[in-house]
DNA sequence: AATGCAGGCAACCGCCGCCAT
DNA sequence: TATGGCGGCGGTTGCCTGCAT
């Protein structure tokens, strides 16, 4: 019957996703989620075919994706089910929270098939073995280890060490004035840098206690800022948290500058 | 300092299974 | 039941980086 292919070859893009690309994506899912794949890209207006943004997605934008090496209890615990289970690593991956499939298979293809190899030759150690509940239940601190390809892609250093809210607060007072965005000719409110340099550093505190100043999530007044100045945020704090890809992902100035900035687009996305 | 090489990893490709029609 | 669309999966590729020479 000749199967379809899975998108349209023409025009669309290939290859190493850029960081502009991926704020279009993160943004757009988290206020859309991603029921129809295929449909995605045109709706994000992405030159993307809706497989490479899932691949994207599921494999590096994902909130809930572990980012860093694997702890040796991590790699034991691949080796045990690899096993069991063989390749099938999308089985191996859901008993690793955090951990994708793609991952798993890349350091059993780089690092532990040579080391299986290797204490073959030796005596093989002894390994604990796990139940199922067991591995359900491992739960690894983030390792939060420097991804240097990120560094490479334009993601920049990682944010170290980083101010709290109060810091931020001041900042924003001194160096925010309150406008309308300029990206496009829209009126939502929102803070204005003149340049990611004037940008404040912002960590997990945060966004925790911008939440905690406004539940509704959506969007937040930020104290300090100008007295009525709102600040518009590309995504719902609440889903930046603790698990989001920005606080193990070496997010840079210039990125959340974007982030921001761009606030104005999604406002009109909103709208499609 | 320049070049070559090997390893690591993100991304692509093609197949398969499920589901709606 | 047959067909086609879609998402998911596993294998593979090729680029990028770091290290050795």
């Amino acid at each position: 019957m000749g199967r379809a292919p899975c998108c349209e070859k023409m025009g669309l893009k290939k290859g190493p996703w850029t960081p502009e690309e991926d704020q279009i994506l993160v943004n757009y899912i988290h206020l859309y989620g991603h029921g129809n794949w295929r449909a995605l890209p045109k709706q994000a207006g992405l030159l993307r075919c809706g497989k490479s943004c899932r691949l994207r997605w599921t494999n590096y934008l994902r909130p809930d994706i572990k980012r860093g090496n694997f702890t040796s209890e991590e790699e034991e615990t691949i080796i045990e089910l690899h096993e069991r289970l063989g390749n099938r690593w999308s089985a191996i991956a859901a008993k690793l929270p955090g951990r994708t499939d793609n991952e798993i298979k890349n350091v059993w293809h780089t690092h532990l098939k040579k080391r299986l190899k290797h204490n073959h030759a030796t005596p093989p150690p002894k390994r604990h073995s796990l139940d199922a509940s067991q591995v359900e239940k491992q739960q690894n601190p983030i390792n939060s280890a420097t991804n240097s390809r990120s560094e490479s892609l334009g993601y920049g250093p990682v944010l170290s060490p980083q101010p709290s809210f109060s810091d931020i607060s001041s900042a924003a007072t001194t160096t925010t004035t309150t406008t309308t965005a300029t990206m496009s000719d829209i009126t939502t409110p929102c803070i204005k840098v003149d340049s990611p340099e004037d940008f404040p550093e912002m960590d997990e505190n945060f966004w925790s206690e911008v939440l905690s100043s406004n539940k509704s999530g959506a969007a937040g007044d930020l104290p300090g800022a100008a007295s009525g100045t709102q600040l518009q945020f590309p995504f719902s704090p609440r889903a930046v948290i603790g698990s989001s890809p920005y606080s193990t992902y070496d997010m840079d100035m210039e990125f959340w500058y974007n982030i921001f900035t761009r606030s104005g687009e999604l406002h009109e996305l909103s709208e499609i």
